[in-house]
Formats: C-alpha cells, sequence, structure tokens
DNA sequence: ATCTAATTGATAATAATTATCAATAAGGTG
DNA sequence: CACCTTATTGATAATTATTATCAATTAGAT
C-alpha cells in the first residue's frame, strides 16, 4: 500500500544522510534539485512520521525531522541550534514506568537553554 | 518595560484557570468576549513564554499552552488530548545531570501514546 | 503488456503568523 | 493631579505555512 516511490526514497536518502535535524522548509530546498513539488515533501513527511520512518522534534522554533531515533535533543534559546542529547534507556525507562502510561510510543524530549558556545560569547560581551 | 496592560492581565487570568492546554486558537476564543485582538494575543503570548510566565508545549498537532510547570505531558495519537504526567524532580534531575549540559531554563518532555480510554474504545472493536 | 489505484506536481484555497501604524494608555515625573 | 514619554493595542494588510484539488503519471500486481 505504501509505494516506493523515487521521491519517497529520495526524501528518505536526503534525510538519512543529514545530521543537522532539517526543517519542512529545509528539506523543500535539499530535496530541489530533484524536482520534488513541496506538496510531495509534506505529503512524504508526514507519511514517514506516521510510518515510523522518521521522527518529529518539536521545538520553540517550530519542527524538525531526524532520520536517526536513538537520542534526545538541545536546543538554544540564543542561536536556535540543535544539538544530540545521548542517554542511557534506563532513565527514559524510569520516566516511562514513573509515568504510570500503558502505551507510550515515542518521548519526545527537548532541553532547552543556552549552549556553551553561547555562554561563552556572553561572558566574553561582560 | 514590560506594562501591565488590561489585556496582559486578562490573558493571564484565563491561562490560569484553564487546565485545558489551550492552544493560541482556543486563548482568542477565550478571551474574546473581552474585545481582544488576535495580534494582542500572540503577542502577548509569545511575551509571556519569554518571561517564563507561562510555558509553551510543543505537542504533535502544534502548540500549546500551560500556566503551570510542575510537571509534564502526555499527548493521546488517537484522541489528540493531552493529560498532565507527574513526575518527580529527581528523576528529572538525571536526565539534567546525565546530559552534561551545562545551563537547561526548560525541559519539554512530551510522552506520545495512546491513552486508556483509546485502548478500550479500540479492545472494545475488535 | 496491461490494468488499477496510489502518488505526484502545479495550482488554488485556506489557515496561521507577523508587520504596519495611528490611536491609546501605562507608568513615570514635577 | 496634569503632563509627558513611550510601550502597547487593535484593525488591517502582508506574508508565510499548510492543505485541498485534480489531471497526469507511475508503482506494483496480474
Amino acid at each position: 500500500m505504501e509505494r516506493n516511490t523515487v521521491q519517497r526514497q529520495e526524501i528518505i536518502e536526503v534525510l538519512k544522510n543529514n545530521y543537522n535535524h532539517p526543517t519542512i522548509k529545509e528539506l523543500c530546498e535539499l530535496v530541489s534539485a530533484k524536482n520534488i513539488g513541496q506538496a510531495t515533501v509534506y505529503r512524504t513527511v508526514n507519511s514517514l512520521v506516521s510510518d515510523d520512518v522518521i521522527r518529529r522534534i518539536d521545538c520553540p522554533d517550530g519542527v524538525h525531522y531526524d532520520y536517526r531515533k536513538d537520542h534526545y535533543h538541545f536546543y538554544c534559546l540564543k542561536c536556535n541550534k540543535i544539538t544530540d542529547v545521548f542517554l542511557d534507556n534506563s532513565l527514559i525507562d524510569n520516566l516511562l514506568s514513573a509515568s504510570n502510561l500503558t502505551d507510550i510510543k515515542h518521548v519526545n524530549l527537548v532541553f532547552e537553554g543556552i549552549c556553551d558556545n553561547c555562554q561563552k560569547l556572553n561572558k566574553d560581551t561582560c
């Protein structure tokens, strides 16, 4: 039922090779050379999220996407950059069991704060 | 510098008395009786988030807002309802120290899955 | 090779968000 | 209290983001 179209393949490929957590807009630019209509990018990305092929990252500046699922994220409120945060599964398991929820599919966990670089820059200007 | 306007007071009051995690759209409706322009709702809500008076909850269906900050959230992928999840601070502290991040202002944590009610409904139809 | 139905892409339509700017009002100050 | 300054408001326009439409295409089955 999910057809393996060339557009879908290409979008997956781009996401797989990109570690920068692109937004849908950035993704449109990344595939623009391949002449994929933006309606198709929207449709495909939504379908890939539903099918658990890629992951949504809900950030203060909007939605980003990530092909990799083995980590969490930090969002810098100053420079708006996203960095990966690797956490032991056991820590997340502790949350899950404490939550008393019985059917959790995903954990959207985004730390928000000031990254080391922005902290340093701020210190320099004082 | 932050002026305590009647509009701002009213929006804070509505958020304080609302436990349903309203979206900006819902908030506009909630204050519509008070003749507050929607541009003002947008501006005020963004400013309240910046000032840490209210909290953004980034969900699959968009952004919701919450006046209370002592808990986390569960989002049902079936019925799209948000419920509060209370977790010990110690669990979150464990995440923070494991993350190696030094200046975290917030933790946006949203569990996504199927709520008990939707699980039950699903079972009934089989 | 042919068939069928899902998918695509161009475009239109809609929805969401931000910018503009004259009018208003909050919070000083004398 | 009257006055002043300037942030804020609200109506609207402008912009941006997202979804719907539909004829043409194409993946995958037969």
